[in-house]
Parts: structure tokens; sequence; C-alpha cells
DNA sequence: AGCCACATGTAACAGGTTACATGATTGA
DNA sequence: TCAATCATGTAACCTGTTACATGTGGCT
């Protein structure tokens, strides 16, 4: 729903033609989310199917152009006055696995961890790196785009935090739970699974 | 992936049917995901096809119970000891919706920060509350499942509270921004687009 | 008899992603 | 001339999701 939902915000600010979608959506996003070329036009033929667009062709340089309708409209204003539900957040990938890791025998919780952590800093690093280079280079236009890259820049680092303490958190909780009970953490005697236990139910 | 990972890293503790496996996955993620039956059967049919598991007939009370081959086993490894990839993370929405609304002209970008933030502190006063609750019951058989979905209620607090930090943050930013360069926030000059201004390339 | 939970599937579709084909223009 | 970029698309495929059909067994 992301693309589509930024595809339609952009072309609200007036018609633009593909290639120019992607080139904005990148310029916004600083290249954090590469779009390809082929989704924005699969994703325009979506929205024209569903009322939302409509394509003219010819701009005066041959480029066929998209324009938002009412209903477009509509739906961005939606999508800027309601919040993004968190009522049923998208699945977390690494919180599936670890929630997993702690249960499947013969797997290393804790070296799960500390590869997440080792992963996930060096990721932050690159951030930061990032961020120091953006703010050399001087705003083009109104700095608007500038400034939303900034912005989802310190997303990333928020959200990289986040998982970070999160690990150290899990971390400090297994260990606590091997205190109480050194069956749940992988021991020698909880190695290679292969076979069923019980099924629990 | 995360479904078709999960399933697969739960059949390796041993053979299971397509049933058992939705509440099992529901079990350790403590219905914060809920799992739609039918998409366990069609990724079995999926990780068959791709000879990661394999469907068995019958298993004394006529359940069709599927068990992982080598190569499934293989692929569990691959997924527990590697980290989750940072390097092309899932778009964010909310971060893309602000990067938007602080560029389209008519979007008041104080009212989506603040509505976002009172719909997420909502979800962390529900994600608290289940938190009390959960530590009330007693645990089923080792306590593993109980232990897992802690932790992902931990995940969904750890990523709430970073996502409200950085909506204040983002707050901040703008105000900063708006003294500096004030054409850029919502003023009575910039409110409705219909017209296109300069494409910027 | 009616209802519910268990259990197995299928069909259709969504959005996202990649790879590919095609052509125009531009600059080395 | 050759390569790169701009530009528009299409076909195929992926996972995820919903809705639906179908049947069994147990409980009231």
């Amino acid at each position: 729903m992301s693309v589509r939902n930024a595809l339609l915000a952009l072309l609200e600010q007036g018609p633009r033609y593909g290639y120019q979608l992607r080139a904005e959506f990148e310029h916004h996003t600083g290249g954090t989310w590469p779009l390809n070329v082929g989704q924005v036009y699969t994703t325009l033929a979506r929205l024209e199917r569903d009322g939302l667009v409509e394509g003219r062709g010819e701009d005066g340089e041959g480029h066929v152009v998209y324009v938002v309708t009412d209903a477009g409209r509509r739906e961005v204003e939606d999508w800027f006055t309601s919040p993004v539900p968190r009522t049923q957040p998208p699945r977390d990938e690494l919180a599936i696995k670890l929630a997993l890791a702690v249960t499947v025998p013969g797997v290393d919780v804790g070296a799960v961890i500390q590869q997440q952590r080792s992963a996930t800093m060096s990721a932050l690093q690159d951030y930061t790196r990032l961020k120091r280079r953006s703010s050399d280079e001087p705003p083009t236009g109104d700095g608007s785009a500038e400034l939303a890259w900034g912005l989802v820049l310190d997303s990333l680092v928020f959200s990289a935090e986040a998982e970070i303490r999160w690990l150290d958190h899990c971390e400090a909780r297994l260990r606590r739970a091997a205190a109480e009970r050194p069956a749940v953490v992988g021991h020698a005697d909880a190695t290679l699974p292969t076979e069923a236990k019980e099924s629990r139910r």
C-alpha cells in the first residue's frame, strides 16, 4: 500500500509521468527504498483501474502523464488524516524468528541475538555515515525533499536503536529464564531435533 | 517470508498437520498476528513444491501430516544463522507518509504527527494491559511459548516507543525548519494543490 | 436438529518484485 | 559508433490474504 499511496500523494502536486514519479519518490526518501520503474507503471495501471487517477497521453514532450481524480484526492486526504493502523501491526520477521528460536530445540538463541545485533549496529553506522554526508550537500529547490529524507533516515536510526535495545532486553530475559528453567536454553542435551517430542494440545 | 519460515521451523520440531501449525504459531506469538488457516495450507503446498517439506497422509487419526526434508532443515538453519537483512529495510509506511506530508502542500504535518502519536500511545496501552494479563496466567508445558510471546510483546512495545520518540523528534525538527524557512510548513498560501508548480528534476 | 470447533482444501486477488522488450535521445 | 540514460510498458512470479466449499465430530 505504501507505494500506491505515495504515488497518489505525489500526483496530487500536479500531473506527473511514470519515470518522473520514481525519481521524486527516491529523492524524497534518499534512495532508502529503491523503487523499480516497472512497479510504477503497474501501480499506475491499478490506480487508474480503481478510478483514482487518469492517464493522459502527451504533455507536450510525448510523456504519458497521469492526473489525480476527485476520488483520488479523497483517498490521499483519508491517508493523511488517518493514522497508520497499529491494530494489526505488520509481521515482524525478527520477532517471529526469536519467538521460534526459544522454542525449537537445537537453536542457539544467544548466537541468533548476537549476530542480529552486530548486523543492526553496522546498519546503524551506515545510517550515521549517510547522515553526515547528506548534511554537507546544499539543498535543491525549497529543501523540503532534503528535510523529508532526513526524517526518513532518522526513522531508520530510531527503529534500529529500538531493535538493539530489544535484543539486549531479550538476552537479559533469557538469562533470567535460564537460571530458573535451564531446560529451555540451548543445552547439550537439546541439540538436533529430528524427533518429535510432544505436540502439546 | 515470515510465515513460510515460521512454519518450517515449527515442522522441524516434528511432524505436524495444518490446523495444528496455525494453533502453535498463534500460541507462540500470543495471537498478535492471527494466521488464516487457508494460508497455512497454501504455504504448505508451496513448501512442498519447493522440496522443503513432504506431505504424508494419515497419522493414525486421519490428519494430513507434513515432515521437513533435508533441504528444509538446511533452510531453517540458514534462517537462524543469518540475520534479518537490514540492507534493504521493509518500507515503513509511516516514514514514507511523513516524508511526503512535508512536501505536498496543503497537508497539516503537525496534525498528522499528533494523530499518529495518539494512536500509537493507545496501542502502547493495549500492549501493557496485555502484558499485565499474561503475567497472571500459569504456564502450560515448559513455558517456552509464554516466554516467546512475552518477547514478541516486548518487541511491539519497543518499536511503538521508538515510533513515539521519532514523532517527537520530527515535531522538533519541523519547528526548527519552520523558523528558518516558513514556506515549507502549511501556510495559508500553500493550501489546496490542484496546480503543478515545478517538477524539480 | 442446530451449532460450533476441528480440519482440509481451492479460487481469486492483492501488492510487490524481477526480468525482459522496445525505442528515443544524448554524449563520449 | 557505441554506450548510457530516459521512458514506457508487459509477463511472470512471489508471498500474503480473503472468501468460500466441504466434511466430521461432539455438545445441547
